[in-house]
DNA sequence: ACAGCTAATTGGTCAGACCGCAATAACATT
DNA sequence: AATGTTATTGCGGTCTGACCAATTAGCTGT
């Protein structure tokens, strides 16, 4: 079982999030089995050396990520069969996963899009791009108009749980510590527009060409992790350079 | 903007929830445009009628949530930027539209973990797919073992991404309302265990065939989305027709 | 043996206080 | 006058101690 919470963040200044992780360990390490009750709040304060509002505030964290449940008048208590949505929704996740997950993902979406899309969402995609070029003074504009064009394709399908699914996904790279790092280097590295790419993927949803949109949305993020491999390929980071290796070989796969 | 926390449980006993759920609705209604600052947390208690350990504790889950950002020593600050975190987190995302994705995600996980997946986690996958023969007595835990079959294929991906992905489309299902109603009419009519579809993609894994996982877990799944369908046209629910009527067309669209 | 009641335990909330940090305004320096 | 430094002010962060309400368990009386 894998219960941590913020995995990004350790011990991250506020002492409720410390406490939670310590009260997340104790657990998953066994001491409180699952459908348990743990101790009263103000046992854990003292144990923990903190206060009892302290403790209340890490339990609510802990509430709030589905790992205990709080009855009142009784007690805490852990809740159980969770392990694989724990495991998942604190995963810092890298970069390279999430452009593949997108790949898979954002191309069948594109290929559902381009079956369903209205004229009215093809023009809010145009607009979208429009914004990507103009605005590319600031590089955050750029970017939260990227984010747009793909969130607008995600929306044409008409299919919430997709929507869902492409949102989780940003949220995972703009919530990654490493991811951040990573992408600031592209960014350092002058990152081009990639409107071309953008451009081909507007023509396929245009065309209304369900193939042709899902192999443009997957040229563009295959490039977009190239840029990605020679970016981080430019510095030595070991670590980055243990990702290069791991993922080279599974772009190689998913490639052709 | 739709900012409002755990679409579920409304007003749900805890003082701090409801206070999270009121200070959600001002923002939304746009009182405190995004990168704005938050009056201080003790005008909020006298404001909201509260102390200000609640309002430290409903500020704490909206924080969790992604809705503000806590700066030390100067305030509490709405996030910008996530408007469509927020949208799609709180979507009551109905059972169609789940399957869809799953079908689009899952097909390409399955064909990505047969060529990755390792001999141990073979054994895991059939170790899962006995569970769900064995244990039929009870059928939440047949559910059960369902989604660890599912999230084992997500895991052999070896990709972060996808486990995540996976993993929040099972809590999609899990937490919907709507997906919950019409599951336990499926539950009723006497689901079978769907075993002979599980085999198909486990074999396939085992063959270490990608186009075969695709197309098993793209079958299985459809076949699923087929069982909810007959369930969901025997009850006369109004809506539910509606969804019919919109996803069938979807679902033949996808199909081929 | 059972029913009802009491009392201890637990979470829920509150009030007030102190601390350190951050932003800003006032000041001193150049 | 422009600039760098410092003091003030307000903020969140935390703690203490207390009281309330709900649950539970234990006791008592029948």
């Amino acid at each position: 079982m894998n219960v941590s919470l913020d995995a990004g963040k350790l011990s991250g200044g506020r002492l409720y999030q410390r406490v939670a992780e310590q009260l997340a360990s104790v657990i998953s390490e066994g001491e409180y089995p699952p459908g348990s009750r743990l101790p009263a709040e103000r046992k854990l304060a003292e144990r923990f050396e903190v206060s009892r509002p302290t403790i209340r505030e890490a339990i609510i964290a802990l509430e709030l990520a589905g790992v205990v449940e709080v009855r009142g008048g009784s007690g805490v208590y852990i809740c159980d069969g969770e392990s694989d949505r724990l495991a998942s929704t604190n995963l810092d996740v890298g970069p390279f996963d999430i452009l593949e997950a997108r790949i898979l993902f954002e191309g069948e979406a594109a290929s559902l899009a381009a079956q369903k899309i209205t004229d009215e969402e093809m023009a809010e995609v145009r607009q979208a791009l429009d914004d990507m070029v103009t605005e590319n003074e600031g590089e955050p504009i750029c970017e939260k108009a990227d984010e747009h064009f793909h969130m607008l394709i995600a929306r044409a399908t008409k299919n919430d749980a997709i929507v869902s699914v492409c949102s989780h996904l940003w949220a995972l790279r703009n919530s990654s510590p490493v991811s951040a790092r990573i992408l600031e280097k592209v960014r350092q590295a002058g990152s081009k527009p990639r409107i071309e790419e953008h451009h081909a993927i507007l023509e396929a949803l245009e065309a209304r060409d369900a193939k042709a949109a899902r192999a443009a949305m997957r040229e563009h993020l295959t490039r977009v992790i190239q840029q990605l491999l020679d970016a981080t390929e430019a510095e030595a980071v070991e670590e980055a350079r243990r990702a290069i290796m791991h993922n080279r070989q599974r772009f190689n796969l998913i490639n052709p």
